[in-house]
DNA sequence: TCATATTCATAAGCTAGCTTATTATATCCA
DNA sequence: TGGATATAATAAGCTAGCTTATGAATATGA
């Protein structure tokens, strides 16, 4: 195993277990009648209303063609509202409905729950070091996306 | 934020994470004509030739039906084939076929580097523990998927 | 022994990712 | 002013997940 870590079977079990999260957190999620992704843009949108939509996608590490699916979604249940911009028509700034409240609280107390469910076992510190870490991960595969190898870096990269 | 890290945003991060990585293997992956996913699939018939569909379904904690589709590919390809088996003409065998061997080469490869740079600047011993950490994580929430809250836990467990 | 239940693979049809292309609108600058 | 370029949202069509249903083969048990 040369070079450390490097041969550790990181990618697959990531995969593995962001499936069967995945699998899980929609069941359990379907109780109110949405999926884990659409409750992922809801939670976004109900913290920063009133961004477009292609800021939000980026936010999300998201392409902007997927997000509008889920927003037609969310909208179609009338959580969420598409408002047009003052000055710029081609933009659509996103607001939580008044519908929205209710679920957006069951769904706090969801999320606490299947956070648990998932920890159970790892001390909160450790959990704590392992999300940071993560996050840090996250950084450098959106870095080497952004910089491919061999390529000069690009300027004006959206992630500073 | 009671009960220690109950409240962490530990769900989505790990979603965005697991998109993000997925996007870039599959972008690295497809210099060689494989998705991320086919390519986990013939990683593990290389280390378990001989499995039935649904044993290999369940090693990779993914639907019997998912996995179907991903063999088609595979095998359109020439990489493994099915084979029926003697006494259960219900069943398929998984092998590989002399095609793949270079290109499991190649792909060997991309997971050493693909792996590197996603844990860049994090300490190997400390990458160990975190990959400790996510199979612990997946080993609660199989089970929570099995036992759900409030059932008494089913006789014949798969994962015992 | 034969009806019932189970298992294996697959089909149909859904959600959620992606790339590439299109339309409408804004912006830039010569 | 007006033509080229850029940006916002969406459409079309692909892969890969899922649930539910089906057909064929096997196992079970009265």
């Amino acid at each position: 195993m040369p070079r450390g870590s490097v041969d550790m079977n990181f990618l697959f079990t990531l995969g593995e277990l962001a499936r069967l999260v995945r699998a899980y957190a929609d069941k359990q999620a379907a109780r109110y009648g949405i999926t884990r992704a659409q409750w992922a843009v809801l939670a976004k949108v109900e913290r920063t209303e009133g961004l477009k939509q292609s800021e939000l996608a980026e936010l999300m590490e998201m392409q902007p063609i997927t997000l509008t699916r889920l927003i037609d979604r969310l909208c179609d249940n009338g959580w969420i509202e598409r408002r047009s911009d003052d000055t710029d028509r081609r933009v659509n700034r996103l607001y939580l409905r008044k519908a929205a409240r209710p679920l957006l609280g069951k769904l706090g107390g969801l999320r606490s729950e299947l956070t648990a469910t998932a920890l159970e076992g790892i001390n909160p510190a450790d959990a704590h070091r392992m999300l940071g870490q993560l996050e840090a991960i996250k950084e450098n595969v959106r870095n080497a996306i952004q910089n491919p190898a061999g390529e000069p870096p690009r300027k004006e990269q959206r992630v500073g």
